[in-house]
RNA sequence: GGCGACAUGGCCAAGUGGUAAGGCAGGAGACUGCAAAUCUCUUAUCCCCAGUUCGAAUCUGGGUGUCGCCUCCA
């Protein structure tokens, strides 16, 4: 059983029950949770930060229970998409679904975003596509069409639009599609599409395979339909069912009703999966994100004005079903946010003799997290005592619950708000550790990273080398001789901060507001306390 | 045409039957040589109308508005 402190239960919405269901994994400490994943054919966007930050936060918080996760994302590497833009560009598709696959990679690392368990690219499972595809026709669920092209016969599957939630007739009452005279079916699709070798430029591999190859006599050279490879990497990793499938609220249909009906055709096990969890829209000022639009915002662009802490936050204020509206307001928002708890997190702590003891805040936060993870009292504490087991058992009770509620991560943010204060304004050494603490290990279940000193805009300090000092050299000519001594920046700009805190002493302000408006203008902002030393930040 | 979501203070956003979390911004004060940082205090009756109820932001009906899916999209 995972460890729990609370009797809380794990309630999730299930686009599938409609309702937010008591989550019991089916072999339960373990969790098989798949994910869709980027089709890479181009750069990562806002969309896809939200995506996959509110699935990292449900992987963290799952491991934070107690469960063991098997948590497979898949790169969808083949594509009509990934064709064309090969296409356009001149180059080969493998070699361009190769370097957004690399890009997905370090976006979502700058993002925090956990690597999932195991990462699955949909052109190293052609294979098991085809067995499910050959499975289908074979038990009469798909068919080879006059072209060639494999269907799956959705009328053959009457449980067929479940989580869309309409019955096959109002879908096609509503019909925008156009009648493919292939199909049996107008809501038939694609397993298998046939390619036509008669150009001759086409490579074995990237833009076609053999069925043969894989002993699929029965079908003609071409590449898998848009949504076999998602059931088959699920099946070949996870098994025919699986707790958790999740995903952007737009592929609820066709394509995970299309799973679901291929995946339980073939198998004859239902449900494919127990829950099915889908993430709201990001929408700009209002309006929808899409290419067409040419409103989005990548994720590297964002990253140039935004850390991944204050995109994170962004995301995480709303719930995870909810739209998100983009807009710069907002943005600037959760990095004031971010900026505030994140700076004076490292001054105090720096400040703070008891919580030095610990060593790198990296080193008390591991300590955090054998407390209140594992409830290791003696990594933080000397000694258990009541009071101790009182407040833990409130304070990660408080946070167990908020999230159990299909994740309701902005109240779980103002339970991080509530520990912050904790720390900053309380006086009791013991209370101010464990909110500190908790602080720590909790914004890392939700995947911020406060442990990391911050980065402003500034830079690094290297970079700022030259003016520090011709400053320190303005200020104080005659002790520190400018270009001498193979100073480091940190240690001029600590000797500029101790000429500043001299000239204080003998309320010499011309040279103090010089060194402060000098530190400012390379962006420098100096931070004077009431009983501790002078610290700095990035403005 | 079919299906669905949402409407809470200046902005963002929880709450879903018992009289409105949190954040950001703003204002006042403390601290400061002056600032900044920090700290303290501080701002709403929940789109409109009707109904159910002892009691509704929270349920029901109607209205208005915004948005999404049904076509590639996270």
């Amino acid at each position: 059983m995972p460890v729990t402190t609370t009797a809380q239960q794990l309630r999730l919405y299930n686009t599938r029950t409609r309702s937010a269901d008591v989550f019991k994994p089916i072999n339960d400490p373990t969790v098989l949770m798949y994910v869709c994943g980027p089709t890479v054919y181009d750069e990562a966007h806002l969309g896809h930060a939200r995506c996959y930050i509110t699935w990292d936060v449900l992987f963290r918080f799952l491991k934070h229970l107690g469960y063991d996760v098997k948590y497979v994302r898949n790169i969808t590497d083949v594509d009509d998409k990934i064709l064309n833009r090969a296409a356009e560009n001149g180059e080969a598709p493998s070699a361009l679904a190769g370097r957004f696959t690399r890009r997905f990679h370090e976006v979502m690392a700058q993002l925090n975003v956990a690597e999932p368990t195991l990462e699955t690219k949909a052109t190293e499972y052609i294979g098991p596509m085809l067995e499910m595809v050959a499975i289908l026709v074979e038990k009469g669920s798909a068919y080879v069409a006059a072209d060639q092209t494999v269907y799956f016969h959705t009328p053959s599957f009457n449980a067929y639009g479940q989580l869309k939630g309409q019955n096959l007739d109002d879908l096609e009452a509503g019909a925008r599609v156009e009648v493919d005279p292939n199909k049996k079916s107008p809501l038939d699709f694609a397993l298998w599409k046939p390619v036509d070798l008669s150009g001759g430029t086409l490579v074995k591999g990237e833009q076609y395979w053999d069925p043969a190859d894989y002993g699929c006599r029965q079908f003609v050279p071409g590449r898998p339909g848009w949504h076999i490879e998602c059931s088959a990497m699920s099946r070949t990793e996870l098994g025919d069912q699986i707790d958790l499938h999740c995903g952007g609220l737009d592929l609820i249909f066709p394509h995970h009703d299309n799973e679901i009906a291929q995946s339980e055709a073939c198998t004859g096990v239902h449900p494919f999966s127990q829950v099915w969890m889908h993430n709201g829209f990001v929408n700009v000022s209002g309006e929808k994100m899409s290419k067409s639009l040419g409103n989005f915002s990548t994720i590297a662009e964002l990253l140039t004005v935004y850390d991944a802490n204050t995109i994170r936050y962004f995301i995480l204020t709303n719930k995870y079903r909810s739209p998100v509206d983009f807009n710069e307001a907002a943005l600037d928002s959760a990095q004031n946010w971010v900026k505030k708890r994140h700076g004076l997190i490292h001054t105090m702590y720096e400040a703070d003799n008891d919580a030095q003891a610990f060593g790198t805040m990296a080193a008390f936060a591991q300590r955090a997290t054998a407390f209140w993870r594992d409830k290791n009292f003696s990594a933080l504490f000397d000694q258990a005592d009541q009071t101790l087991e009182v407040l833990y058992d409130e304070l990660k009770g408080r946070f167990d619950e908020k999230m159990s509620n299909d994740l309701n991560t902005p109240e779980a943010l103002a339970d991080l708000n509530e520990l912050f204060h904790g720390f900053t304004k309380e006086n009791d050494p013991q209370y101010k550790k464990l909110c500190f603490s908790a602080f720590l290990y909790f914004s890392s279940v939700l995947g911020f990273d406060f442990v990391t000193p911050p980065v402003g805009a500034g830079g690094n300090l290297e970079a700022h080398q030259a003016a520090l000092e011709a400053l320190l050299g303005e200020v104080s000519p005659g002790d520190h001789v400018a270009g001498q001594g193979g100073g480091s920046a940190d240690s001029l700009l600590q000797a500029i901060i101790a000429v500043r805190a001299e000239a204080r002493a003998s309320k010499n302000w011309a040279v103090s507001d010089q060194i402060r408006d000098g530190l400012g203008a390379i962006g420098i902002q100096l931070k004077d306390q009431k009983d501790g030393p002078t610290t700095w930040d990035w403005a």
